[in-house]
DNA sequence: CATGAATGAGAATTCATTCAT
DNA sequence: TATGAATGAATTCTCATTCAT
C-alpha cells in the first residue's frame, strides 16, 4: 500500500508510467529494426507498428528518425561496452605471476572476447555503425571509443602490469594490446563483416584463441634467459 | 543517312561505338557516386546526370539499379584484386633463403599492403560492401573471396614455400597468413571503418609494418637451434 | 546549315519545346491556386493536377514549393508593375501647363489607378504578399519596391516638373506623391484588404477620384495670387 | 458548492475558478502564437504547451482551432477598438472654436493614431486579419467595422460639429474623415504591411502627422473670406 | 476533468522505373 | 536510340481532433 498509495496514484507512480513503458517499446522495436534492416531500410511506420504504438508517440519521444537512431546505437553500444569491460577483469588477477598463468588468462580472455564479439547483435551493431559512419560520424566515434579503444586500453593497462611482473616485454602497451585483440578477433570478425549469418564452430573458435595467444606470447613474452635488467644487453 | 556519319566522328574514332563510350561514362559516374554516397544515397537521376546521358540510356545498359550496383562493385573489386595480386609477387622470390631476406620481403609486402588497402577508394569499397552485405550477399562473397581470401591464399602459398626452405615453422599456412595479414592491416583498417577520412601518418605506417613483421616472425620463425632437418645450415 | 538546322530539329526548336509549354502550364496553374488559396492553402498535388502535369514535372521545373511561390509572385508583380508604369505616362504630357489641364490629368490618372489596383488579381496579389511577408520578406520587398515605391517615384518625378512649371508648390515630391496616391487608393484598397470580393460601384470610384484630386490640389496647388516668380521680384 | 472548496484555495482566491484561470492562460498563449506565427503557423499543441495545459483542456474551452482563433481575434480587436475610441476624445472638446485650436487637436489626434496603429501588436493583428480574410470573412468584417469604420465614424461625427462651428466645409463627413485618417496613416501603415519589423523614426512620424493635417485643412478648412453664413465673423 | 496516447489523414519530397516521341 | 515526361508508390513529418484512464 505504500507506493502510490493515495488512491489515484499519478501516472508516474504506477510502475514506470505509460510514457516510460511506451518509450521502452519504441526503443526495443527500433533496436531490432535498425540492427536488422539498417538505417535506410527501417521506416518510422515500421517501428511504430512493431512497437504497437502510434507514429505520433514515436515522434513525441524522439524528435526525428536520426535522433532515434542515435539513441538506439548509443544504447546498444553502451551494453556492448559493459560486456567488454567485465571480460577484461580476468586480467586483473594478482595471482597471474607465471607465464603459464598468463597464458591461461589470455586464453580465457580470448575465448570470452570471441563469444562476446561474435554475438549476432554485436556484429550487427558493428556493421550498422560502419555503414552509417559517413552520415553519423559522432556515432562512429562513440562506438570506436567505447568498444575498440576502450578494450585496447584495458588490455594495455594489464600488459603494463605484466611487464612490471617480468612476464612480458612490452614497449608500447597499446600496440601490444591491439596486436593481441586483433590476433584474436580479426579472422572471424572480418569474415562476419561480409557474411553476417555464418556462425563460427566452437572448435575453430578455440583454435583461433589458442593460436592467437601462442603468437602473441611468442612476440611479447620476456625471453627466458635474459631477464629484465640482466646480461650485457 | 547523314546522321551519325559525318557529325560525330569523335566517338567512332576512339575505337568504341557510341554505346560503349556511354557505357563507360555511366560506369565511371556510378562508381564515383556509389563509393561516395553509398547505395541508398545514390539515385539513378544522379548517375545519369553525372554521366551526361539520359536515364533511359542507363536502363538500356543496366537492367536496374541493383544490377548496375553489382557491376560497379565487381568491377572495382577486380581492380583491387589485381593490385593485391601484384603485391604478393614480392614473396615469390627464390632468393629469399635467409630469415633476414624473409623479414625484408615481409616488411616490403606489409608496407605495400598498407598503402594499397588504405587508399580512399579501396576503403570506400570495403565500407560499401560491408554496408550492403545483407542486401547483396553475392557481392560480399565475391569481395571477400577476391580480396581477403585471395590475399591470404597467396600469402599462405608463399609461407608453404618458406617452410620448405626451413625459414618458417607453419602448421596451418592459411592461419599463419591470416595472422600476418591482420597483424599488418587490422589496426588502421579497423580505424578506417569508423573514421573514413582520417589518414595514417607515414611513420605510424612504417612502425605498424615493422612491428607486425616482428611479432609474426617471433611466432612463426623456425627456432634457431633446432633447424628442420639441417646440420650446420 | 547553321546551328542545329540539319533536319532533326531539336526539341527546343519546335515552337517552345515540351518543357517550356509544361512550365507555362505549371506557372499558370500555380498562379491561380496561390492567388486564390494562398501559400498554405495550395498543395503541390493541386498545382500538378490543375496543370495536368505530374508532380515530378513540377519538381523538375521548381526546386520546391517556396521557389515556385517566389517565381509566381515575382511574375505577377512584374505584370502589375508594367500596368502601373503605363498609367503614369498621362502625366508626362508637355501640354499640361494650366491647373485645369493638371486637374484633368490627375483625375484621369486617379481613375486609371483605381481601375488597375482594384482588379481582383491585383488585390489578391497584394493580400497574398502581405499574408506571407513574414515568411517571404524578399517578396514583400520586391512587391513594395516595384509597385508602391515605383508608382510614388514616378508621380513624384512628374510633380517636380509641375512645380517647375509653376503649377504646384511641392517641398517633398515623394511625400506629395504618396499623399496623392493614398488619397486616391486608400479607401477602396483598404476596404478590399478585408472584403476581397466586394466590388466598387463606378459612381463611387469617380467620386473618390474627383475628391482625391480636389483635396490634393487644395494642398499643393500654387497659390493664385503669389505666382512662382511674381510679386516684387 | 463543494467543488473546489478545500483543495484548490489559491485559484479560488484569485477570484476566478480553476477553469477561468486556465481559460485565460490559453487565451494569452493563443494570442501570442496567432499574432506571431499566423493561423497556419500555430498548432494546438503549441498553444497547449505555452499555456501549460493539456490539449484536451484547450478543446474543453474552445470547440476547435477556428473558434479559438475567432475568440482571439475578436478579443484583440476589441482592445484595439477601445484604444482608438479613447483617442478620438480629443476632438470632443468644446473649446475647439478656432482653426488654430482645430489644427492643434487634429495634430494631436494624428500623432496618437500613428503611435497606436503602429504598435507591433496592432500591426500584427491587421496583417493577421488580412491574411485570413478569405477563410474568416466574419473576422474581417468585425475588424474593419470596429476599427477602420468606427474610427472614421467618430472622426466624421466630430467633423460635423466642426462644420457647425464654422471651422470646416465638409459635404460628406465620412469621406472627409477617411481622407484625414488615410492621409495620416497610409504611408507608414502600408509600409508596415510589407515590412513588419521596420520601425518608424519619431521625426518622420511628426512630419507625417503635420503634413497630413496641413493637406487636410487646405482641403476642408472653411475659406477665410467667405464664411458660411457670417458677416464680419 | 485532465493527461498521454491514438487516429487518420495530408503535405512535401524523392525514387526507381516506364512510356511516348 | 535517346529524351522529357509520367507513374505510382514510399517516406518523413505534422496536424487537428478524439479516446481512455
Amino acid at each position: 500500500m505504500a507506493e502510490g498509495s493515495a488512491a489515484n496514484g499519478s501516472a508516474a507512480e504506477r510502475g514506470e508510467g505509460r510514457s516510460a513503458s511506451k518509450r521502452r517499446a519504441i526503443t526495443e522495436a527500433a533496436t531490432v529494426s535498425f540492427l536488422r534492416d539498417g538505417y535506410g531500410g527501417t521506416s518510422m511506420d515500421q517501428i511504430a507498428a512493431a512497437a504497437a504504438v502510434s507514429k505520433q508517440t514515436v515522434y513525441k519521444h524522439f524528435a526525428d528518425k536520426a535522433q532515434l537512431f542515435r539513441a538506439i546505437v548509443l544504447g546498444v553500444t553502451s551494453k556492448a561496452e559493459v560486456i567488454l569491460g567485465e571480460m577484461t577483469a580476468v586480467l586483473n588477477d594478482e595471482a597471474i605471476t607465471t607465464v603459464d598463468a598468463l597464458r591461461a588468462a589470455l586464453t580465457e580472455l580470448a575465448g570470452g572476447y570471441l563469444d562476446g564479439v561474435l554475438q549476432p547483435t554485436v556484429l550487427a551493431l558493428r556493421r550498422l555503425v560502419i555503414a552509417e559512419a559517413e552520415r553519423f560520424p559522432e556515432l562512429a566515434d562513440a562506438y570506436y571509443g567505447q568498444t575498440v579503444s576502450r578494450a585496447v586500453d584495458a588490455i594495455a593497462d594489464a600488459f603494463g602490469t605484466f611487464e612490471a611482473r617480468g612476464l612480458l616485454t612490452v614497449e608500447d602497451t597499446r600496440l601490444a594490446a591491439a596486436h593481441f585483440a586483433y590476433l584474436v578477433l580479426s579472422i572471424p570478425q572480418d569474415r562476419a563483416h561480409f557474411h553476417p549469418h555464418r556462425r563460427i564452430p566452437a572448435t575453430e573458435r578455440d583454435r583461433i584463441a589458442a593460436e592467437a595467444v601462442r603468437v602473441f606470447l611468442a612476440g611479447y613474452q620476456r625471453h627466458q634467459g635474459t631477464p629484465a635488467g640482466a646480461g650485457a644487453g
